[in-house]
DNA sequence: GCAAGGTC
C-alpha cells in the first residue's frame, strides 16, 4: 500500500487536521524529537486506498546565517556583510532534530501533502520540508505528481475536507520572497549592529554598550517611543481661558455648563464674553434633546487586542502575556493564542462555548440569561484565514490557573461573552442654554440596558446624577459666571498599548513578533517600562534615534519596512526576479551603510553630550604591562580595562566583580593580575588582562584566566595550582584558589563546582608530588599549633584531598565525591588508563610542545 | 554577541 506523508506547521494543527480527515480514527505516536507527533490512518487518495502519515514541524525548519568565519566580529569588516559574506541555511533549532525526524518519517513515502499555514512563511516552510524529505521518498513510478499543497482558511471540517479534495501545489515565488526577506534582514541588521556596537563600545565609558543593535523592526519601534519623548520635550504649555457657568432652578442642585465656544486663547476676549454673559441674570433653556445611543459590543478577540488590554488593564507586558497565553493554550483552557482573525468561523459553536461558563460564580448569571434569552449574533470581523479568534475552551477556577493565568483567562472569557451579548444602550440628554449672547450646554447619560458591559464593567456607562426635568423656555437662575485660566498639558509617554497599535498600523512586526521587538528595545537599554506600562526612552535610545534622523531618517522611519515589503511582494506575485530585488535592495542599503559610516560624527556629537569618553571614566585599578601606568576599570557593561596612555581597551569576564590581585604580575607580559569573583559564595580566579584577550599559548583560547593557563612555571597557572579532575564535569580541573585565604578552596576551571577545605588552616600549598592512588596533586597544609585538627598535635600534613583519610573530614566534598575515581565502584585505579583523575599537565608527564616554548621565548626577548 | 520570522 502506498503512503501519503502530510506535514502541518505545528503539532497542534497536525492533530486537529488528522482528526478531521480520519474522522477521529487515527492512531498517534510521538516522534523521535519528542516535540512532534505522528498520526496514522488509512483512507483514499487519488482513487486508491492508501496509508496516511500526518505530522508537523515546529515553525521554520531552517534559519539563515553567515558561514562561520564571517561571524568573527574582530576579523570581518561589517561592510562585507552586504555582499561578500556567503550565507548558509542552518537548522533553526538543532535540539529538535527536525531534518532527521522528517527524513525518518518520510522514508519510503510516495506522496507528500503540505499543510503548512497559508501565508508566505508557511509557503517557505513547504520548501524547507521538501528539501529535507524529497531524497528519502520513493521515486514516482508513473508520471503522477507527488507533491501537493493544501490550501485552507480555517480549521473546520468543511474547510479541511475541501482543501483535501482541491489540492494545489506550493508557490515557489511566495517562498522566494521570504528567502529574500531573511537575507535582507540578516545582512542589513548584522552590518549596522556590528558597526555601531564596535564603534561606540571603545569610545564611551559610562555607556552600557554590550550590544547596540539595529533592525528594520526594532529601530522603528524605538523610533515611536522617542518621537513621543520629543513631543513632550518640545511642548510649550499655552494658557487658555474658559467660562465657568453655574446655574440652578428652585431647590435643585446646581448645574455646571459647558461653553459652546469651548475655550479662547486670549484673556481679554475671554473677559469680553464674560462681561457680555454677565449682563443676564437668567439662563434660558433653548432646547432639550434626548438621543438613544449605543456602545458596540467588541469584535472577537485576536492577539494584538489581547496584548493591548493585557498591558493597559492588567499591567502585563506582551512577552509575559504571550507566555501565559501559551500555557493556557497547551493546558486546554483557551484556543490558539496567535491569530489575526476577529471573526468566528460560520460553524463555530458559540452556544457550546458559552454553556461551559454557565456555572461560573463570576459571570454564570449573565451566561444563563444569554442562553435562555438567545445569544446575540457577533459583529462581523476580519478573517485573516489563520486561526479562529481567542476564546475560552473550558471552565476554569482561579486556583488552578495561578494569579496571572487567571487574570488573563478571566479577561478572555469576559471578552468572549461580550461578543455574543447585546450592545450597551444609554440615553443621552442634552440641554442647551443661552445666557445673554453666549450659548452653553449640559449633557448627561442614563443607562437603558447594560448589555455586554455587564461582563466588561470597566467599559460601562458611569451612573451620573440625573439632569433636572425641563423643557424649552424654562428659566434657570445664574449663580455664577467667571473666567477660568487653564494651561494646555503635554502628552504623556507612549503606553505599551499605544505602541502596539502604532506597530500594527505601520506593519512593524507580526502578532507573534510584536512582543519580541518591544522586549528587545527594553533589553537593549533603549527604553524602560515605567509605571502604567509607559515606555520612556533612555539617553542611549534618544541619542540613537536623533542620530539616525540626523544622518538618514530612513533608518528609523516605519516606512523603511513597508517599502522593502512592497518589493518583496513583487517577488511573491512573480512580477519581479528574486535576485534582482535582492541585489537592488542590498545595493541601496550598502550605500546607506557607507553614508552612515562616513557621517557617524553627527551621531557622535550627540553621544558626547550624554556620555563620557572612555578615557574620562572608570577608576584606576591595575598597571598596564606596556607603559606601566595605571589602567582604568570601566564598570559599565561591558566591563573592561582601558589604558589611556596606550589607548587600548582590554575585555574582562562579565557578571562578576573585579579587584586588583595583590599587585602580582603576569610573567609573560608584566600586566598586573586582576581577580574576578562571581559573588559571595561563587568562585574566583586571577587573570591577566592581556592574556585574557590574547591567549599566550596555542592550547589556550580567548577568555581564559590563570586557572586555565598552561604556563609551565608561573605560580598562578593551572600547572602550579591544579589539584585534580573535577568531581562533576568531564573536562574541568579543580584549581587551588588561595585568593580568599584563610577561606581555602579549590574551584573547577570549567564548571561552577567550588570545594571548600582546610577551614582555618594557616597555609595551604599544592605540592609537586602526586597521589599514588588517583594521581591528583598532593596538598601541604599548615595549621596553628593551638587549633590544629591533625592527630597528635601535628601542625603540618601532606596528602591527597581525595584519598588521604587524615583529610577526609577537612574537605567538603559531600555528594560530589562520588564521581571521583577514588570513590567509584572498582576502586581508585579504575579509569586511570583513560586519564581520569589525572592532572592534565602533571609534573611527571609534562609535555614540552615546541610552539609553547617558542612562544615563551618570544615574550622574554 | 548580530535581524526577523516561524513555534515549544
Amino acid at each position: 500500500m502506498r503512503t501519503v506523508f502530510m506535514v502541518a506547521e505545528k503539532p497542534s494543527l497536525a492533530q486537529s487536521i488528522a482528526k478531521i480527515l480520519s474522522k477521529g480514527s487515527c492512531s498517534t505516536r510521538k516522534g523521535l524529537n519528542g516535540a512532534c507527533s505522528v498520526h496514522e490512518y488509512s483512507g483514499s487518495f487519488l482513487g486508491q486506498n492508501m496509508r496516511f502519515k500526518m505530522t508537523s514541524v515546529c515553525g521554520h525548519v531552517m534559519s539563515l546565517d553567515f558561514i562561520g568565519k564571517y561571524n568573527n566580529w574582530d576579523k570581518v569588516d561589517p561592510a562585507e556583510l552586504f555582499s561578500k559574506a556567503p550565507t548558509e541555511k542552518k537548522e533553526a533549532n538543532p535540539k529538535l532534530n527536525m531534518v532527521k525526524f522528517l527524513q525518518v518519517e518520510a522514508k519510503g513515502c510516495d506522496y507528500v501533502v503540505l499543510w503548512l499555514d497559508c501565508d508566505k512563511e508557511g509557503e517557505n516552510i513547504c520548501f524547507e520540508v521538501l528539501d529535507a524529505i524529497q531524497p528519502m521518498m520513493n521515486k514516482s513510478t508513473s508520471n503522477t505528481r507527488t507533491v501537493y499543497r493544501a490550501k485552507f482558511s480555517s480549521i473546520t471540517d468543511t474547510d479541511i475536507c475541501n482543501a483535501m479534495s482541491r489540492l494545489g501545489e506550493p508557490n515557489k515565488n511566495e517562498a522566494l520572497s521570504v528567502d529574500a526577506r531573511q537575507e535582507l534582514d540578516l545582512r542589513i541588521g548584522c552590518a549596522f549592529t556590528r558597526f555601531q556596537t564596535k564603534y561606540f563600545q571603545g569610545k564611551y565609558g559610562n555607556l552600557d554598550s554590550s550590544l547596540i543593535s539595529f533592525g528594520p523592526c526594532q529601530t522603528p519601534t524605538l523610533g515611536f517611543c522617542v518621537d513621543r519623548h520629543d513631543k513632550i520635550q518640545s511642548f510649550k504649555p499655552e494658557a487658555f481661558w474658559v467660562i465657568q457657568a453655574k446655574v440652578f432652578k428652585g431647590k435643585e442642585s446646581p448645574l455646571y455648563l459647558d461653553w459652546d465656544r469651548v475655550r479662547v486663547f486670549d484673556r481679554d476676549i475671554g473677559q469680553m464674553f464674560v462681561n457680555m454673559a454677565k449682563t443676564a441674570r437668567e439662563a434660558r433653556v433653548e432646547s432639550v434633546t434626548k438621543k438613544e445611543k449605543a456602545k458596540q459590543r467588541p469584535l472577537a478577540l485576536n492577539t494584538v487586542e489581547m496584548l493591548r488590554v493585557a498591558s493597559s488593564a492588567l499591567g502585563m507586558g506582551p512577552q509575559h502575556t504571550m507566555q501565559i497565553a501559551e500555557r493556557l493554550y497547551t493546558q486546554g483552557y483557551i484556543s490558539y493564542p496567535r491569530t489575526e482573525t476577529t471573526h468566528y468561523p460560520e460553524n463555530f459553536d458559540l452556544k457550546g462555548t458559552l454553556k461551559q461558563q454557565a456555572n461560573s460564580s463570576f459571570w454564570g448569571e449573565t451566561v444563563k440569561a444569554l442562553l435562555s434569552e438567545g445569544i446575540n449574533r457577533p459583529r462581523k470581523g476580519a478573517d485573516a484565514g489563520d486561526h479562529p479568534p481567542i476564546t475560552p475552551m473550558r471552565a476554569a477556577s482561579e486556583s488552578e490557573l495561578g494569579s496571572d493565568g487567571w487574570r488573563l483567562y478571566d479577561y478572555i472569557t469576559r471578552h468572549f461573552i461580550a461578543t455574543v451579548s447585546p450592545d450597551c444602550k444609554y440615553l443621552q440628554t442634552t440641554i442647551s442654554f443661552s445666557i445673554a449672547t453666549e450659548n452653553f450646554t449640559c449633557s448627561g447619560k442614563t443607562l437603558i440596558s447594560a448589555g455586554y458591559t455587564e461582563v466588561m464593567p470597566w467599559q460601562g456607562v458611569a451612573q451620573e446624577e440625573a439632569l433636572p426635568a425641563c423643557e424649552r423656555g424654562d428659566v434657570f437662575t445664574v449663580d455664577e459666571i467667571k473666567l477660568l485660566e487653564k494651561q494646555t498639558s503635554p502628552p504623556d509617554y507612549l503606553t505599551e498599548a499605544e505602541l502596539i497599535t502604532l506597530m500594527e498600523k505601520h506593519g512593524i512586526g507580526t502578532d507573534a513578533s510584536i512582543p519580541v521587538h518591544i522586549n528587545n528595545v527594553c533589553q537593549r537599554n533603549y527604553v524602560t517600562v515605567e509605571s502604567g506600562r509607559k515606555l520612556k526612552p533612555t539617553n542611549l535610545g534618544i541619542v540613537l534615534v536623533h542620530g539616525y534622523y540626523k544622518i538618514d531618517a530612513d533608518l528609523v522611519l516605519p516606512t523603511i519596512r513597508s517599502a522593502v515589503e512592497k518589493q518583496l511582494n513583487l517577488i511573491s506575485l512573480g512580477k519581479a526576479n528574486f535576485q534582482q530585488v535582492l541585489q537592488h535592495t542590498l545595493d541601496i542599503f550598502k550605500r546607506k551603510f557607507h553614508y552612515f559610516v562616513d557621517s557617524l560624527a553627527g551621531m557622535d556629537e550627540l553621544m558626547e553630550v550624554s556620555f563620557s569618553p572612555i578615557a574620562a571614566t572608570g577608576k584606576p585599578l591595575s598597571r598596564c604591562g606596556k607603559c606601566h601606568r595605571f589602567m582604568k576599570y570601566i564598570q559599565a557593561k561591558p566591563s573592561r580595562l582601558h589604558c589611556s596612555h596606550c589607548d587600548e581597551t582590554y575585555s574582562l569576564p562579565q557578571n562578576g566583580a573585579i579587584k586588583l590581585y595583590k599587585e602580582l604580575k603576569c610573567p609573560l607580559d608584566e600586566f598586573e593580575l586582576v581577580l574576578w569573583t562571581s559573588g559571595s559564595r561563587g568562585k574566583s580566579y586571577p587573570l591577566c588582562p592581556y592574556c585574557f584577550s590574547n591567549p599566550p599559548f596555542r592550547d589556550m583560547k580567548k577568555g581564559m584566566g590563570c586557572n586555565e593557563c598552561t604556563h609551565p612555571t608561573c605560580q598562578h597557572s593551572l600547572n602550579s595550582l591544579g589539584i585534580g579532575q573535577c568531581v562533576e564535569c568531564e573536562t574541568g580541573v579543580l584549581v587551588f584558589d588561595p585568593s580568599l585565604a584563610p577561606k581555602w578552596r579549590m574551584a573547577c576551571n570549567k564548571c561552577n563546582v567550588v570545594v571548600h577545605f582546610f577551614d582555618q588552616a594557616q597555609k595551604v600549598q599544592v605540592s609537586q608530588d602526586s597521589c599514588d592512588s588517583c594521581d591528583a596533586s598532593l596538598v601541604v597544609v599548615d595549621f596553628n599549633k593551638t587549633r590544629s585538627p591533625l592527630p597528635e598535635g601535628e601542625t603540618q600534613h601532606t596528602g591527597c584531598v581525595f584519598c588521604d583519610p587524615v583529610f577526609q573530614d577537612l574537605v567538603e566534598l559531600k555528594h560530589a565525591t562520588m564521581r571521583h575515581p577514588m570513590h567509584r565502584p572498582g576502586g581508585a585505579r579504575r579509569g586511570r588508563g583513560r586519564g581520569r583523575g589525572r592532572r592534565p599537565m602533571g609534573r611527571g608527564n609534562l609535555k614540552k610542545p615546541k610552539d609553547k616554548m617558542a612562544a615563551l621565548a618570544a615574550y622574554f626577548v
